[in-house]
DNA sequence: CCATTTCATAGAGAAAAGTCTATGCACTAT
DNA sequence: ATAGTGCATAGACTTTTCTCTATGAAATGG
């Protein structure tokens, strides 16, 4: 592992992003040849394979998955390092890597934006995607903080509440459940539902909801994403519910919002970065900045 | 910093270790030449000076103490992923780096004995300083984990109480005071106090229990160790306060333990690690460990 | 089953990394 | 002031890194 470069690891970390040599080879602008042979280097000295090859797919030996990991925090490191010397030198400068849920991408850019003005320096990116892929994207260091709702039990993670999410079931305005008081759960349950795809948070939400009372909710139509739902709501598809947030650029009366039991569902997002992986100055700004700004509920995992 | 070798950090870590090229040279079975040679490449990969050297004295630059982090963060997650690997060949291992304050040294070899016991592949070390040094290193990123007692406010840092730490103040058995009932602050004052160096943790909160009533003490001897603390106090030259563990390997009535105003102060131990810094599986064990077995008692910094 | 895609291997050359020995220079301590 | 300590510089050598072009081999997908 001492013979190993930086160089080799920032191929390496290029392979693993895009999961092909040809690809890595071409956005480092070096030809093929040269990064199989580097790879070979780097292998031998971790002294492990790091790479599976299965025909034309490639794919990371968990060896792979770990040195992916272990290079992006060296460069995490690096890039804090460079931070901090430009800071000396007056440019007070960094860059956030983000990553948040679908529905997160309702408030978090009006947060960005707040946090942009208040740190002119600082360079922010936002990936969004859904919570499953969030969650592999942690696993894997790829961000250095993540937005999201209820965290995982079992993955490595230091999260934190920095605001509420509550759920809301919704209906067309003319629905028939519209206006109606304190619906159950089992009727609710019997609508025809519209449901985010599998690995959605909003999705597993909906389903604790119901599994808390032993029922199984089975979608009428399921849906890549909330503007999609809230569409179909429109149209009479059926019912829904979605985080408060997605509805707050629609006028009061466009959406019914079902007053039904245990609704609206009390939620949090959570701002959250893999345990054990460094993080720049900028992350613990951004880390600071939405625990003080925002009134906190709940407590720390 | 694209150029810069491990090899080169490694050398470069040495010499901040050792704050002399010699040393390092040494240390690494290196010639000297060969170490200047490399620190000249690294400071012009970097750009700016690492080094400065006034008479025969070497002292790091605020860009080479960056670097030192850096390079000690680099190792840190070099090492988790090797553990990582061994960890899959079913060796479970690791190392712990630990450093703790002085007072600490009275019951950390307690729980590091037990975490030992659990997690037989780890390694842990321990070094010990005082509440100073310790907070130096804290912020050099010496060691992945720190226990102190009050952890200072403006370190970048992560802390979390896990033991009750009071501080007791105690004379010898014959001292006059002994056997009173809630004797005032002012009065105690005016005993001739036996005090740590200053640096000292405790010392500090001796003192800070005195300021806020405006009072400040003189000590009458300064002492380096707990130990000579109460050899002082038993030979009858003053009284002292000491945490309470100090105390736990001696028989009831050794010392009298005075029932003073605000005595025995509240206080706890605290678990550190630098903010930002990455950290080894091995350490997060520990944590949970500590957090877990120990009945907390405040909450979360 | 053939064209295409993808990674591996071979051979080769320039650059750099990494180390040494020998020596010079600057400051310190006695 | 003189010896000693500690870093810098010069010159030289070997090894490794880093990259290329050209070509081979394996698997896939229409």
């Amino acid at each position: 592992m001492r013979h190993a470069t930086f160089r080799q690891l920032e191929i390496f970390e290029a392979i693993a992003r895009h999961l092909s040599f040809t690809r890595a080879a071409e956005t480092l602008h070096l030809t093929q040849p040269t990064v199989s042979m580097q790879m070979k280097k780097l292998a031998d000295s971790v002294g492990e394979p790091l790479v599976h090859q299965t025909g034309k797919r490639i794919e990371l030996t968990e060896t792979g998955q770990a040195l992916a990991v272990a290079a992006r925090d060296i460069f995490t490191v690096l890039e804090r390092f460079e931070d901090d010397m430009a800071a000396r030198r007056g440019l007070r400068r960094g860059r956030l890597r983000l990553a948040a849920v679908t529905t997160a991408s309702y408030f978090a850019p009006r947060l960005l934006g707040e946090f942009a003005r208040r740190h002119p320096g600082i360079e922010v990116s936002l990936r969004v995607c859904n919570r499953e892929q969030l969650i592999a994207s942690l696993n894997e260091h790829l961000d250095e903080l993540y937005i999201l709702g209820t965290p995982p039990e079992d993955a490595a993670l230091v999260a934190r509440p920095f605001m509420e999410n509550p759920l809301v079931a919704i209906a067309a305005p003319d629905h028939p459940l519209a206006g109606r008081h304190r619906i159950g759960l089992a009727e609710l349950a019997e609508q025809p539902w519209l449901l985010r795809e599998s690995g959605s948070g909003t999705r597993k939400a909906v389903e604790k909801l119901f599994a808390q009372r032993g029922i199984t909710i089975h979608p009428r139509l399921e849906l890549g994403s909330n503007e999609a739902i809230k569409q179909a709501v429109l149209a009479g598809l059926g019912i829904s519910a979605l985080s408060k947030q997605a509805l707050d650029l629609h006028p009061t009366g466009q959406f019914a919002i079902l007053d039904a039991e245990d609704c609206p569902v009390r939620r949090h997002w959570f701002i959250a970065r893999p345990a054990g992986a460094p993080h720049s100055a900028a992350a613990s700004a951004f880390e600071r900045f939405l625990l003080d700004s925002r009134p906190t509920a709940g407590t720390t995992l």
